[in-house]
DNA sequence: ACAAGGTCATTGCACCTGCTACGAAATTGC
DNA sequence: GCAATTTCGTAGCAGGTGCAATGACCTTGT
């Protein structure tokens, strides 16, 4: 061996972000196999889903801002889902750059049975979790709130 | 509008995988464009060096158990970090399956300089937080306990 | 009215990822 | 001892992603 100058002591297993990041891996993993192999629905896509089953008609531009995406994640999960046929755009004759996206009614019925798998998700982590749910979301709702 | 059947009401805001992966994203962007725009890292081949700077050498499997990576993320990084000259290859003689690696000098010196920014990240984001810090690391420890 | 600048959505490109199959080497079972 | 199985690392392929550039449209200022 060589001389080698000596490194900080760093342990990767008490990084916050590398924690979140196996956090958020792990958590969504399970779900999105499942409707990944049921419906040949990714991540991405399933936001935009989510997002014009709780808010009706929207643009690209709208679902960027509230759902953590780039405009060109959108764009190209809208485009999926066109060709899937779950969901539909019209022109907003009001102003002709946007675009309204909307549910069709297949992406209706597909997201009548999604999402009440998206909600048992969410109560099996909380019941698993107990007390320790809590803090978690206090801390998320924490850091979440700082970025903004 | 035809007759469509009613959804549930869900709402992706409280959807903890959903809240894990915009905060996950959002704790290692700034730190990650720090190390890509300087050093051309990505958070893979930042794992693996991570890794070999904390546990001197050891074989992709090795990584692969430690660092939540699957096999084929590590061998990739490792090419790469290869290439850059960063790390080094040896072939283990108790095994031949078996690859050894390690921090070349280069790599240590850049290691040299890297752990000190995560470590101040991290720093940054246990004082922004207070509190609320030792709440979301309680939670955290929980749920990554929960999935082993 | 119209040029300059801004906003909205999409796309081309290069790169990265996820999956699966593969070859090389070791281990197991007979 | 040697076939069958398992383990280790890599690579081909199809498709996904990040970035910057583009085109269509609207707004503003004069």
């Amino acid at each position: 061996m060589t001389d080698t100058p000596p490194l900080p002591d760093f342990d990767l297993y008490g990084f916050t972000p590398y924690r979140l990041a196996v956090a958020a891996k792990h958590t969504s993993e399970q779900l999105a196999r499942q409707y990944r192999d049921r419906f040949g629905i990714s991540i991405p896509e399933w936001r935009v889903l989510v997002h014009l089953a709780h808010s009706g008609n929207t643009s690209v531009r709208d679902i960027e801002a509230r759902v953590a995406m780039e405009k060109y994640e959108v764009s190209r999960a809208a485009k999926r889902l066109r060709e899937a046929g779950l969901i539909e755009r019209k022109e907003n004759p009001e102003d002709r750059r946007l675009i309204i996206l909307s549910l069709t009614a297949d992406g209706q019925k597909m997201m009548a049975e999604l999402l009440p798998m998206a909600k048992a998700h969410q109560a099996e982590l909380e019941k698993r979790l107990g007390d320790a749910f809590k803090q978690l979301e206090a801390g998320l709702e924490a850091l979440l709130n700082a970025s903004k």
